[in-house]
DNA sequence: ATCTTTGTGTGTTATAAAACATAATTATGT
DNA sequence: ACATAATTATGTTTTATAACACACAAAGAT
């Protein structure tokens, strides 16, 4: 398993990113990469820690979260595979300023900051690439900004869920999401208390717009609830 | 004074920016240098408008913001001479996520992003300069979405001058605040009600953390304010 | 299997902040 | 200089959402 994965992202260039670089520069990440994995709720890293590595999420889910005043958590951005996160921070001389964690088991890859700018200097398509992904994060943060400031509660949720729709997608079945969430995150992410998460989940159901079992969610009325998400 | 204020930015590195560039691309830049005038509450430039321009603010005060649900206003950040904005919609591929107003009557620089990015593909230092911008940008907004979204009232008013302080600093007096801003655009950066703002801000004043005259806001006791905001 | 912990669901109360209302002041245009 | 509009100020009411309280279910631990 070990290197089987990530010759597999690169040679499938699975990720972007690997579809940038030449014979030489893959040789030099394969080399350099360095496989983690992480159970369910584990904290990959923690704000304040000063960041060393990029990180790519070969399987699982991540949440990068913001602990705030009084244990409150803000859940900022989500993770699938294959996607990179860890290198904002590096790239602004700075800490981490929120902390990733596995919301189910994950296995990461890690790679030296050092090598990563190493090889950027050298490859502009991969400077641009990072320019790329850290332009639309920027502007994903801005939108949330006001979404979660301005929005009621209802619009905050439905945005949640749709957010997790966009992010991880529908199951076989075409409805059911295709991520388990604890009441306690989805509140983490809509800026609401878990009874409110829970309340306003039970609200959704009783107006036919999904179908709750347990941790499954089953979309029935999208379009209803962008538009709730929108005006809300 | 139409190129003379950018010979003197480019030529005393005003702006780290240029510092990077050499003979050539300054030539470059000077020639596709466009100076604009913008009056006090003119806008920049509209949220959905494609971006074509960076923009560079060379003198005055700008802001960024986001027009929300019931035309509340969210000010996302503050421009200060000798700053860039602009660029990150055009790096995303997307259109404008934000708006950008003139503060107070000021001068701006125009450079096309083309030519921004053609200068980029050559000297690395150039793309490592807008990821940098970018990362700090980012790292802020995920701070300022916990700012806004769980401190109370008083710590956001009290975040709000505390980044007023540290954009533009303060008067020769070392105590006013160098930036002159209507309650409505302090209520508009601190997510609250004009009325709140006032309010608060008169909270402020009886507590003897500040003193105010007219827009005029001088800032008594920082340590505390700093506290608030912190905790608040 | 039983105990303990963790998560979910709902009703009730408290409260922070918005919404509304109305003056008083300050700017702005003619 | 005056009229008109915009901004600042403050009091009152309403409301969205947090806080609290408690029951029940599910999942882990001993």
């Amino acid at each position: 398993m070990i290197k089987s994965a990530l010759e597999k992202i690169i040679s499938e260039d699975l990720a972007e990113i690997w579809s940038l670089l030449n014979g030489e520069e893959k040789r030099r990440i394969i080399d350099n990469f360095q496989i983690h994995n992480f159970k369910k709720n584990q904290v990959i890293y923690a704000e304040k820690e000063d960041p060393e590595f990029i990180w790519c999420l070969i399987k699982g889910k991540v949440k990068k979260y913001k602990d705030g005043v009084g244990g409150r958590q803000q859940i900022i951005r989500l993770i699938r595979p294959v996607q990179y996160f860890g290198y904002r921070a590096y790239f602004a001389k700075e800490p981490y300023v929120s902390s990733a964690a596995a919301l189910e088991a994950s296995t990461l890859g890690t790679l030296p900051m050092v090598l990563v700018e190493e090889l950027m200097e050298k490859n502009y398509k991969l400077a641009r690439f990072f320019i790329h992904e850290l332009s639309r994060n920027l502007g994903g943060s801005d939108t949330k900004i006001v979404n979660l400031t301005q929005k009621h509660i209802r619009g905050r949720l439905a945005e949640a869920l749709m957010v997790l729709r966009d992010n991880y997608g529908y199951e076989d079945d075409n409805s059911t999401l295709k991520i388990y969430l604890a009441r306690e995150d989805l509140a983490n992410m809509s800026n609401m208390t878990t009874s409110n998460a829970i309340r306003t989940l039970s609200g959704f159901v009783a107006e036919k717009l999904i179908i709750v079992d347990g941790r499954r969610i089953k979309i029935i009325n999208e379009t209803m609830l962008r538009k709730i998400s929108k005006h809300g």
